[in-house]
DNA sequence: TTTTGCATTTTGTCCTGGACAAATGTTGAC
DNA sequence: GTCAACATTTGTCCAGGACAAAATGCAAAA
């Protein structure tokens, strides 16, 4: 029941390195056991008191494991060359030119200050500017990875981070509310595997469908693959569209994925998208892998093709 | 690194409990070893494995706990007491008549459903009906009562009063931004004490105070209370506004507005409002405590008033 | 009567060190 | 190159002990 309301801090308790680094209170305590770090000092009582150094390394620690790596092969390591490895990470993760770059900038250095209503509004005004889907392809993707960059270097924490995903998920809730049709087709259900988040993702594909007419639901996350079924038949949908993030292991989507073409009746399409799933297409015979975005309006128009095709040729 | 894609579920492992009921790991375990409930079955691994009626009964606990009880004094009982309890529990909450009821009913359903967009639409139009300061009075605030006796009651669980909130804020924000202005008076910072979250009040306070010409800014919540008075001299600000729900314990809320108020500048007001503080006034010299939201004008008015007398009176 | 101070109980969190299975990596056969 | 079998790494769970913060009950003072 400890309450620290101010912290006088030559150290953080476990259960603020936990909210600190994201790294679970067993984590930390079985690194400890199995690689000697972090090693923390103790308080009066026993428990342990993390002095900011070492939090810090584990924050380095915790994105590079976001990047794929081992901890085995990071925890022992120094702050320095951990930097190091993140910085080339960084750097590699875009190569690509990003021509709003200056734009992007701006809008990142907002979040920095927390200007939570100022970013909210240049979001909006770009919105306007370019329209919905050219506003999540051209904007919101890049500025999704630049806001990754971000905090993997450093410059913003958790909390900037959620603040960044909650104004961008404000601005296109709105969008979409707006333009939202209740009788177009195709109707998509849109959702995730189980035991996976990644909300925006979903919400950036329903901006980019909604204006073509299409009507989407989110079934939110976390969905198991009953409800998925369940919902899909009774609500009259057409096209089953999952994201799954590369956080979510390739082979539980795979698995999933496959598990759910089978429950699902062969007349509802069943879209994939998402990193996990990228490449993988010979391993989902009827699931339609989506690439990105824009492929998902290619999809989106083969569908109705398709659909005009069995029209004029009924029961062929 | 069990991953339960599917859960064919004879029971709940602790990880979906403690997701289910909002009950941490530790405390399930402690109260099985002190209490005797819940007392799970194993699995082949010796897991915990909790049959759905100790989750219901779990969840029925829960609640009351939020309502002020001490789990020795429920955990024993049986599951229709604990209900019958509750139920009381949640006609007593409301004895006032809500002028609105059947508009918010049809909120409430529409939330149960799940039909995320369409209440939000349903709540722009109410807030384009009676503006934003009669919308957070007289639609926001039953509301807020509404989707919690709804959940004691079992009516709706976390995700969808997750989805209230969610849906709240973002007609606020929206309707806070269009109204903001960026150099009128007072200004006013908007935060929480450190360890309070009950993002949804600061944001009500805000809707009522924009309208009125003042300047608020967000600190968000969980902020240290060094950091609120750093932001509080630098930026300029008038009043610094504290919310401070009833989860959070009295006490601490007294010692850390003391604290607070001895670490801020005499020339800067300090505002305290939410069911922590409410009848507290006579411990807390020198912070005005606001009782609900109407009286922040009225706060908001008095401040005017003194700062008029303070002009024509100068260096009295 | 209402508040204030103190003793007692309740309660949540943290501790240690052990265990196990899922996830990942590696090797070798086809 | 793909796939199976094997080895290693890694996250989560367990038991049961301990302690301090919070809540409660009760006395004395205002």
């Amino acid at each position: 029941m400890q309450n620290k309301l101010d912290k006088p801090a030559e150290g953080l308790g476990i259960t603020a390195v936990e909210r600190d680094t994201g790294l679970s209170k067993d984590i930390l305590r079985v690194w400890e056991r199995r690689y000697g770090f972090p090693l923390p000092a103790r308080d009066h009582n026993g428990d342990r008191l993390y002095p900011p150094e070492q939090v810090d390394k584990l924050r380095l620690i915790r994105r590079l494991l976001d990047l794929g790596r081992r901890p085995s092969s990071v925890v022992t390591l120094d702050a320095g060359t951990l930097a190091a490895m993140l910085d080339s990470a960084a750097t590699a993760l875009a190569p690509e030119g990003d021509p709003d770059s200056a734009t992007h900038d701006r809008l990142i250095e907002l979040l920095r200050l927390q200007r939570s209503a100022e970013l909210r509004i240049a979001l909006h005004q770009l919105l306007l500017k370019h329209g919905l889907q050219r506003f999540v392809c051209d904007t919101v993707a890049p500025l999704n990875i630049r806001v990754g960059q971000a905090w993997m270097r450093g410059d913003i924490d958790v909390a900037e981070e959620h603040l960044y995903t909650e104004q961008v998920q404000n601005v296109l809730r709105s969008a979409i509310g707006a333009q939202a049709a209740t009788d177009g087709r195709p109707r998509i259900l849109l959702t995730t595997l189980p035991d996976e988040l990644h909300a925006l993702g979903l919400l950036m594909a329903e901006a980019t469908l909604v204006p073509e007419g299409a009507v989407c639901v989110s079934l939110g996350t976390q969905t198991p693959i009953t409800d998925i079924c369940n919902a899909a038949s009774s609500g009259d949908f057409d096209i089953v569209a999952l994201s799954c993030s590369a956080a979510f292991p390739a082979r539980s989507a795979i698995d999933g994925l496959n598990t759910l073409r089978a429950a699902l009746p062969a007349a509802i399409e069943l879209w994939a998208g998402g990193q996990a799933v990228q490449g993988k297409a010979a391993r989902l015979p009827g699931v339609r892998v989506i690439a990105d975005l824009p492929d998902a309006l290619v999809a989106l128009a083969e569908w109705r093709s398709a659909q005009r095709a069995a029209i004029s040729r009924p029961r062929a």
